[in-house]
DNA sequence: CTTTAATCGAGACGGTACGTCCGGTCTTATG
DNA sequence: CATAAGACCGGACGTACCGTCTCGATTAAAG
């Protein structure tokens, strides 16, 4: 996550506060849904955490960072409860991602930091690793069970199989994830049952064929 | 687009020069590219165009309204040209809208302003009457079209199909632009012609039923 | 005065609005009365005026000479009515000019004015013939009028008589212009009778056998 | 003088850095000399300290404030030496003073300053503090020497005399820093021994018998 | 009565300084 | 060492004013 990875070595001095890390990312959070990202400042989360704005530069280098962070534990809640059926995985995997989408510090600084990325290789490096492969994951293992259940034909064996299975789960991932996003915050509309079911629907009969 | 109105009215005094509009929106695409969003600076755009910083905020509130027009123009080069069969259709206008967020300005402007526009009601307004509006043309031009060619049913007459249609075309849009979107900016991978296919396959499979 | 000093030539074209002149004067002084001169604009002024900024302009090169022009009329009221003697001819000059810097307008802009002279030249020169030689005039005639009644003795002549008027006259003007200017604006305290009576019986006694 | 009072109290954090506040004031004594009043910028200002603008601002609420204290320093030269006798010491004091209204950026700081407190009541009551009482104390004390020697009555008791020795003294104040500003920025002349003999002279005769 | 030429109001223009704000670094004294 | 407090540098922000300019519309005098 950020420096100070390594819970303690054998090192002298004053350690760092574990609440204060809390502190900082809860500020952080609550910051974004007061001011949105281009109004949320440094000095204020340090203020409403009741702490230095040196402790905040010692753990992150800077905004950016120190957001993506804040944010990323969010995604974490992401789950697949295993419903008994891939349309019903499906549209419970919406759900969830619908309804995170809909807090507003997730909106805001989902995008903000997404669009921030697009110049900076770092950024992206940590959004990936801290956000897009915990949702990717969900697809792969949704997947995997319903090829077990048979709702789905097997990988082929051999590196031509791997490859197909890996654009599909691309594939699925880029529409899942992209439709929801885009309804959310291009379209502005609410991700509810009945559009979760729609979306289901259209991606089990369009993917059924590619595996 | 912005704040002055029509080309003139019965108005008087000095009109404003429509060279510096246009100056001023090139200069703008221009620092996006080298800059990128974080880093471009309305004195820096007012320095590119040979243009006094008054003479920007005279037309554009801050730094936001400015871009999202500055963008919204390359939205208008997306058109839906009439290849024969749904298939291409969409395969052609997948390919022309991915090459268009390939571009180093769209891409960081268009994430930038979208995230901005999570807080803040105007500017999510103007960026769908100046983007989002120019995109869902397409999709509703594409489907009358698929429609008439008999690739698609009619739309069922009476208010239940007309809301039908109106759900049909929503879902296609964020399928289609979310997807391609997300491919970009959060993969990271090029919109090329072989996903481009695969997408168009499964979303006619996946949306044949849904007219 | 001011650029178009002469009423006409054999010019063609419409004629200046002399009623332009005066408004734009008029409104300076209440401007300085508002406002203070730092806080004057040339657009205000205008406003005031019902006058566009471009007839300010075609009049006055900038601010400095308009403000000059505005205050320097007010000069004019300095009379030396013939009171009988030299002592009271002193008192009523005193006065009259302490009167006349009490008022805002002129404390202001005279002080600003004069300040902004010292460095420009061309400023200092109208200054001195707008506003100073008014004064320095009355001195000069009441030294006249003393020693044509007698109550100071004529001037010797020769050069070096001429040279040692001229001192006096200098000096005298010095003294009471310089007292009125530092009571009114550094002492910050009123020009009463009692105050004119004290000035004028130190300047008689300490003047008397300068000439 | 200026916004940070006492050295340091218990207070906590980064003190000021006191090696700036004096580069500020001698960067706006620079500032004035080469540019005067009207063109001295505070970023100039900033720049030639080598310092931020932010650390101006932190110190003084805009230039009028830094100006004045800037100015009021050179003030603190002017002295009383006793040099025997009444005449002797006026003269002396004339012609410092003299000297310290003939350096440029005493000239044109002083006049703008006053003319801006003509309507600014914080700011007269800074020059009085910083700059009006370090002068009249000048003659407060030349009196009170002259009053030892004989060379002047001295104040009758009660409050009546009070009354009249504080008259005296305002006066006397008036006439000699009214006449040195005056003929150094109005008449535009040199305040030289000859012109200070003349004014001495004058003065003590004139106010001989007000004691 | 037409032409001519300078005026007028209105307001956009290039430029420049303002005073504020924020990011990120640093310097203190206190744990 | 870490921490809280807060000063520091650098630089962008959006505003305001200056003095110039470009319009279309008047307004006298000259032809």
């Amino acid at each position: 996550m950020h420096h100070s990875a390594s819970p303690r070595k054998g090192r002298t001095g004053r350690p760092r506060s574990t609440e204060a890390d809390r502190a900082i990312l809860d500020a952080t959070r609550a910051a974004l849904v007061d001011l949105g990202w281009g109004k949320l400042t440094m000095s204020d989360v340090a203020a409403r955490a009741g702490v230095a704005k040196t402790t905040l530069y010692r753990r992150w280098a800077n905004k950016n960072e120190l957001v993506v962070d804040a944010v990323a534990v969010l995604f974490d809640e992401l789950e697949l409860p295993d419903r008994g059926c891939l349309q019903s995985d499906i549209e419970g995997v919406v759900l969830q991602f619908g309804a995170l989408l809909a807090r507003p510090e997730t909106k805001t600084a989902l995008m903000a930091v997404v669009a921030e990325s697009t110049a900076d290789e770092a950024l992206r490096e940590r959004i990936r690793s801290a956000i897009v492969d915990r949702q990717k994951r969900l697809v792969i293992l949704g997947r995997e069970r319903a090829q077990q259940r048979g709702e789905l034909p097997p990988d082929r064996p051999g590196p031509a199989g791997e490859q197909a299975a890996a654009q599909a789960i691309g594939l699925t991932f880029d529409l899942i994830a992209g439709a929801i996003v885009h309804r959310t915050l291009v379209t502005a509309e609410a991700v509810d049952t009945a559009w979760a079911h729609q979306l289901s629907t259209v991606l089990i009969r369009g993917l059924g064929g590619l595996g």
